[in-house]
RNA sequence: GCCGAAGUAGCUCAGCGGUAGAGCACCGGUUUCGUAAACCGUAGGUCGAGGGUUCGAUCCCCUCCUUCGGCUCCA
């Protein structure tokens, strides 16, 4: 289904990701490409390499990642990036020497023993035990063997697998260094990652950093500054919180558009909904438990809060009347003082016919205290509105609006919802992560029935947009929940659990996607698809998920009447094939490089005088008029500049199409046309050129 | 949120205890040029914010904010 990216042929299929805080399965660890397994042998060669300078450090895990591996070091020198040259220096003494790696079993008792003696990760025995060694050591399940992986005098704790000597590993280096927890918990201590990366050789090295050159190039940050698409005003509008420019809007507008028509040739209808909702919104849903942390504070709104005030001094000084003038009278019948207040109260709420010896005026301001309490007791309480952090409730909300029918099904609600989530400070990252989003949302409502034919034209959906966008690895990553979060983590479900995930499992085997099983990382709500899409340079990114509902609705609710008159809950497809605008469009800068295709370019077509003659500016206007009838975003540039500076500054602002005017066009009723990137392609004549752009925009061509 | 680093003009950067600098962009002129920069000039800054040290702070110290590199998180 996809073709291999550069990135993959240098490094391999992508595998499925195990996160730190959870041992790989021996049988994960037997699924590890010679890729992971060359860069798993470098992280044992980097340790090797740090025993020898700092005897003392105290390794933790070291595995491959993407694209390289990590060593986790607990070390009272702190390690910089200068340090790196001193270690990679020893790192190519352990390599030159071509050790081999040698596996031994060991029994637990020797293990343990071993890390006692500090000898695990480390050149020899040591004053002081190799202590997260021995953590991991009393970690391995009962009846899993224990291995040790030797190269030189280095011994290390490790399942494996490695190459087979030192000398496999053709080129590496060491890349950056960061701090991480100890099993990824922030109760854990803090210790030092340094990371590298290893290939079978330099040149697959240097195509690694090439690409990473590139993507900095094309880091939509810089981009998105240099081509205006959008600002973050951190001061006045706040963090993670982007403005989007009138560039950028271009962009965003035309992504809506192709959605709203593949949307509506679909089947969907839209809706739009309100960016906030009740508290009750949110109880019912489900999601404030799972997510009240990274929703934004709620605002509390009081329709009645003058009158709560009012009423709330009203009780107070009724009350503080009553008390005193009971204490009177209490003192007054010879009750002692400390007990005025309990006769009092007995007199007045139990025994009515004791009403009667109380004083009026007491009885009076009694009935007055109760009646004030009861109104304000009465009162609405304070609302609680959240902004919303996605769109799914709102549309639940929309189901429920009306009586459904089996015939009504499948319902189809799309709305480009816009959305607040309270991402963490350190998590925010230009458009990638923001704090509001605009989700190219739908929810499909639908029987069982139903379900892999919607599920399956989603996925269709999702593979005719990589088409557009000229996508050619994808990967689908199907997420499924765990026995164990049961009741937690996840819904307390386990049939539907199973049921909804096989449906999905038979949809992307029927339909030959290509997709990973992932355990563990589903919604609570149902099980979910990640789709992961690799740039022009090969860099990965998640752009949408797409999800199974069985639970929302029906803590809602939501049903509809079935043929045999039953009600049923129906299930609920959450997809956003087109992700957030932000994470999307970020996406997209680097795949393009910024030199958008036609169709999405912020300004499609440029037209160049050269001269400012005033029939040739007139002639230049004339054409931009008719691009901006039919909606082509045209601008012109009638200045007195010459030709040369007209064109770099529309190449520099990546302008698609340049029409450059001189006389010679003019009086030939033609235009000269230059394509961003391309150079002079040559003249047409006016009409034809106009008709060209016309249709490759209507076609999204590139 | 946590660890580390950084914030000087719209952008890219220089300066680093003693009056704040350049190029590009902007603006005003001049130039009339056939496909990646014609020329001149004006203007632009509480040196991220607040506190401290100092005769004097953009520079040293502290706190905060934001950004960057990671960690954690991601409905």
């Amino acid at each position: 289904m996809t073709c291999p990216s550069a990135l993959e042929r240098m490094t391999g299929p992508v595998q499925e990701e195990t996160p730190d805080s959870e041992r790989k399965t021996p049988d994960q660890r037997a699924k590890m490409s010679d890729i992971e397994r060359l860069r798993h042998s470098c992280a044992h060669v980097l340790a090797t390499a740090i025993a020898k300078l700092w005897p003392d450090a105290q390794f933790a895990a070291g595995p491959p990642v993407e694209n390289g591996f990590y060593y986790d070091v607990d070390l009272a020198h702190r390690i910089s990036p200068d340090d790196f040259a001193k270690i990679e220096a020893e790192m190519k003494v352990v390599v030159k020497a071509n050790q081999v790696f040698e596996k031994v079993v060991v029994t637990r008792d020797q293990a343990l023993a071993d890390a006692q003696k500090g000898r695990l990760a480390a050149l020899g025995d040591r004053a002081v035990p190799s202590r997260f060694k021995l953590d991991i050591v009393q970690g391995i399940p009962e009846g899993e063997s224990i291995t040790y992986f030797k190269n030189g005098e280095f011994i290390d704790l490790c399942a494996g697998p490695h190459v087979m000597r030192t000398g496999n590993i053709g080129a590496f280096k060491l890349t950056h260094v960061a701090s991480a927890y100890y099993k990824g918990d922030e109760k854990n201590p803090q210790l030092q990652r340094i990371y590298g990366t290893a290939f079978k050789n330099k040149t697959e090295m240097e195509a690694y950093f090439t690409m990473i050159e590139e993507s900095k190039k094309r880091d939509h940050r810089k981009l998105g500054a240099e081509m205006g698409l959008y600002v973050m005003d951190t001061e006045y509008v706040g963090p993670g919180l982007p403005l989007w420019l009138p560039n950028g809007t271009a962009i965003v507008e035309e992504l809506e558009k192709l959605a709203k028509e593949t949307e509506f040739a679909a089947g969907y209808v839209r809706v739009r909904t309100p960016h906030i909702a009740k508290e009750k919104m949110y109880k019912t849903s489900g999601h404030l438990p799972y997510y009240a942390e990274s929703m934004f504070p709620p605002m509390e709104f009081d329709e009645n809060e003058k009158l709560r005030s009012e009423l709330e001094i009203k009780t107070e000084r009724l009350w503080a009347q009553v008390c005193e003038l009971s204490r009177a009278d209490a003192k007054l019948r010879g009750v002692d003082e400390e007990n005025a207040m309990t006769y009092v109260e007995k007199v007045l709420l139990g025994e009515e016919a004791a009403l009667g010896k109380l004083p009026p005026r007491i009885s009076e301001l009694y009935t007055e205290h109760r009646s004030a309490s009861k109104a304000l007791r009465n009162l609405p309480d304070a609302e609680f509105y959240f902004l919303k952090a996605m769109n799914c409730p709102h549309h639940h909300r929309i189901f429920a609006a009306e009586p459904r029918s089996y015939r009504d099904l499948p319902l189809r609600l799309a709305e480009y919802g816009c959305c607040y989530r309270y991402e963490q400070s350190g998590e925010l990252l230009g458009l990638m992560r923001v704090r509001s989003l605009n989700m190219n949302d739908a929810h499909i409502y639908c029987t069982t029935e139903q379900f892999a034919t919607e599920f399956n034209a989603v996925n269709e959906m999702y593979l005719k947009y990589f088409k557009i966008f000229g996508l050619e690895k994808y990967q689908m990553r199907f997420s499924t929940h765990s026995k164990e979060g049961l009741g937690k983590k996840y819904v307390d479900e386990p049939e539907l659990w199973i049921q909804t995930e096989t449906m999905v499992r038979d949809v992307l085997k029927n339909s030959g996607i290509n997709f990973v099983e992932v355990s563990n990382e589903a919604a609570f709500y149902g099980p979910k698809i990640d789709v992961q899409v690799w740039s022009a340079i090969g860099r990965e990114f998640t752009i949408a998920t797409n999800q199974v509902d069985f639970a929302v609705p029906k803590r809602f609710g939501l049903v509809y009447k079935d043929r045999d008159n039953s009600e049923k809950t129906p299930l609920c497809i959450h997809r956003a094939p087109l992700g957030t605008h932000e994470r999307f469009i970020a996406f997209l800068i680097e795949h393009y490089a910024g030199n958008f295709p036609l169709w999405l370019a912020p300004e499609q077509v440029r037209v160049l005088t050269i001269g400012d003659d005033d029939a040739l500016v007139n002639y230049a206007r004339e054409i931009v008029t008719e691009l901006r009838a039919s909606m082509v975003r045209a601008e012109g540039d009638f200045g007195t500049d010459k030709i040369n500076g007209k064109v770099q500054r529309a190449e520099q602002a990546k302008v698609h199409t340049m029409l450059v005017i001189g006389p010679r066009d003019m009086a030939a009723s033609a235009v000269s046309i230059r394509v961003h990137g391309k150079g002079n392609v040559g003249v047409k004549p006016r009409a034809e050129a106009v008709s060209d752009i016309l249709a490759a925009i209507k076609a999204r061509t590139a």
